[in-house]
DNA sequence: GACTTGACTTGACGCCGTCAAGATCTTTGG
DNA sequence: CCAAAGATCTTGACGGCGTCAAGTCAAGTC
């Protein structure tokens, strides 16, 4: 006979059971009415049992916002596979990181969160910062191949925050088209528009 | 003798004391942290006291987005105010969004918190959709004196956006330029450069 | 001067995060 | 093979929290 218990009383994978508990609540209620005695039920588990593996609701949290790092830098690392033209790459890489908003928005939800997240883990440091170059590469890339000569850092942070500020906006700005009557709008089409914008002020005149 | 029981009894002006005390514990400890019972403690008034004037905690924050998005909308209004170069108007709006994210980090920490605050509020929508009328408004007279041709929607967000984005990001952004030893950035001068590329973005060719 | 109204307090309830202690299963060391 | 050690989870307790109901107090109304 198969040792049932070790399904029972231990669960299999507790810590990534809590993880995507606590995504579901963040989604269902939002990071306002996030409570991690509810994410242990969902679990199955005593109200306890994340305190073992996370020590404190900052730290399920603060795991939360490295899972969402680590998919975002995967994401647009894959974004750019087999994409030859660096206007195009460009495209998929601001769809790509728009697109984890949408897919996966308690991530994004926790991982600017700096009042809710261990700000000091290693972690989380070392994969945003790796998320982060990714987008810098990129920019390098485009300069050198744009032939322009504008600053990385001032582009780098305009990209980045367009493609932030959108994944925070999108639902006032689904809002305001709905009450204006305008057919829902095609994410990857509005970025490639957005992205179009800010290639042509980044080429050089 | 002057009645000094309505002082001490009643507040003078509970609401605003208790919006006060608010942004300050936002400020202090951050929204992940906010406490009903804190702001009434900091006021001097019972735990129960701010129920009277703003139903729950959701009231009460609602209350500050409201005051954020009329602030706001008052900067966007002033920032413009004898500057006639539409480009120049440009950057002062820009400045006017990002400067209000600087000095009033409690206001636009609950300003798109649709968890946390009463969506459905006539006047949150009323003032906020002012506040966005205003952008596009510039954007209309942006695009007719640039001579130009895109998509006001397609503009308005990415110029949105950026700016949103950059207040939600530029504590990253510092700690970034501080890992590399950047002297600290001037924000003004930031936006200025950022709104550069994309006028440069939005003339036509 | 009784009565109503608005402003605030007090007390209670259940839910929350966290800590300490205990229970249960797994692994290890002899 | 079995006991000791350790990992995993539970139970119970604590104070703080948001909210509701009832009560207290000042001020205005007739």
């Amino acid at each position: 006979m198969v040792s049932v218990t070790s399904a029972t009383y231990h669960h299999g994978d507790l810590p990534n059971a809590l993880r995507r508990a606590a995504e579901e609540v963040i989604i269902e209620k939002g990071l306002g009415a996030f409570s991690l005695r509810e994410v242990a039920r969902r679990a199955g588990v005593s109200h306890a049992a994340p305190a073992h593996h996370f020590g404190d609701m900052r730290g399920l949290l603060t795991s939360l916002a490295i899972e969402g790092f680590t998919h975002l830098e995967a994401s647009m690392h894959e974004a750019q596979l087999g994409v030859d033209d660096i206007e195009e790459r460009f495209v998929a890489m601001g769809q790509a990181y728009v697109r984890l908003g949408m897919e996966r928005p308690a991530h994004c939800a926790v991982m600017f969160r700096h009042d809710m997240i261990d700000d000091g883990d290693e972690e989380l440091d070392l994969i945003s910062y790796q998320a982060f170059q990714r987008l810098e590469d990129l920019m390098i890339d485009l300069r050198d191949e744009l032939g322009a000569d504008f600053d990385i850092g001032d582009a780098t942070a305009l990209c980045w925050s367009s493609m932030q500020g959108l994944v925070q906006l999108w639902p006032s700005m689904q809002k305001i088209g709905e009450v204006r009557g305008y057919r829902s709008i095609d994410v990857d089409e509005l970025i490639r528009r957005l992205t179009a914008f800010m290639l042509d002020g980044l080429r050089p005149r």
